[in-house]
DNA sequence: ATAACACGCAACCCACAGGTTGCACTTGAC
DNA sequence: GTCAAGTGCAACCTGTGGGTTGCGTGTTAT
């Protein structure tokens, strides 16, 4: 195990936005996505950052639970997990269905108001 | 105008995620979202920050599409924007599903080489 | 057995994001 | 006209996120 504990969906949300903020980030996962399969040392050298600048990524993206690492004799071989993603994905749209919501209501109250006073 | 000056969904989907990451951020999002309308002055005192770093804050959300402020009078108003965010919610959802198609392409490819090999 | 490969840990460096304070400039109220 | 409210701009401070290097530890190959 790496990531989450139960306690709801907003902690996780937090992790995988800070996550996915940093490009070099995004750019391991789209390798990642790309190649099924990866370690450290592979990925580091198919970037321009150290094999434990890419360790360091590796572990907050775990901690997101975007990625997960297991070992295989001597190196571990990390893939994707689309879960979180997903999570996150629907947090957000839910979100902007929200807004749209709360503007339509504004803009209905607006309109209203208007009518009233003419 | 604030952002976006075309160039495809990429770019805005960078800002958008950065904006987020911030916990702060989310939060002035949250309140403007629920007020429908608010200045940095106000928004200043319903947070433990100073006024400044408010505008700071709302600068980035502006440039990443997420808020857009016009002047009234002496104030500024700022209002919430789904659009942005909307594309984000896609891009991440697109960029999820693709994740798994990815991964369950693996599985059959091992299952099926599994099944070779006894 | 020993060399080579991959990983883990720790110390360190530095740019910059998030925050503050102070002051000048408009705009509205009285 | 004058005072207060709200904004804009700039300088400055500080923690930390992204990066590096160095070294010790396991594991596989020869």
């Amino acid at each position: 195990m790496s990531a989450e504990g139960g306690r709801g969906p907003a902690e996780g949300v937090d992790n995988v936005l800070t996550a996915l903020a940093d490009p070099t980030r995004r750019r391991l996962l789209d390798v990642l996505a790309a190649q099924g399969d990866a370690t450290a040392t592979t990925l580091a050298d198919g970037l321009p950052i150290s094999r434990q600048a890419v360790v360091k990524h590796l572990a907050v993206l775990d901690a997101a639970g975007l990625v997960s690492g297991a070992r295989v004799g001597r190196e571990v071989r990390y893939v994707v997990r689309p879960a979180a993603l997903d999570t996150t994905a629907r947090w957000m749209s839910t979100l902007a269905a929200d807004w749209d919501r709360r503007l339509a209501t504004i803009k209905r109250l607006a309109e209203a108001a208007e009518r009233e006073e003419s």
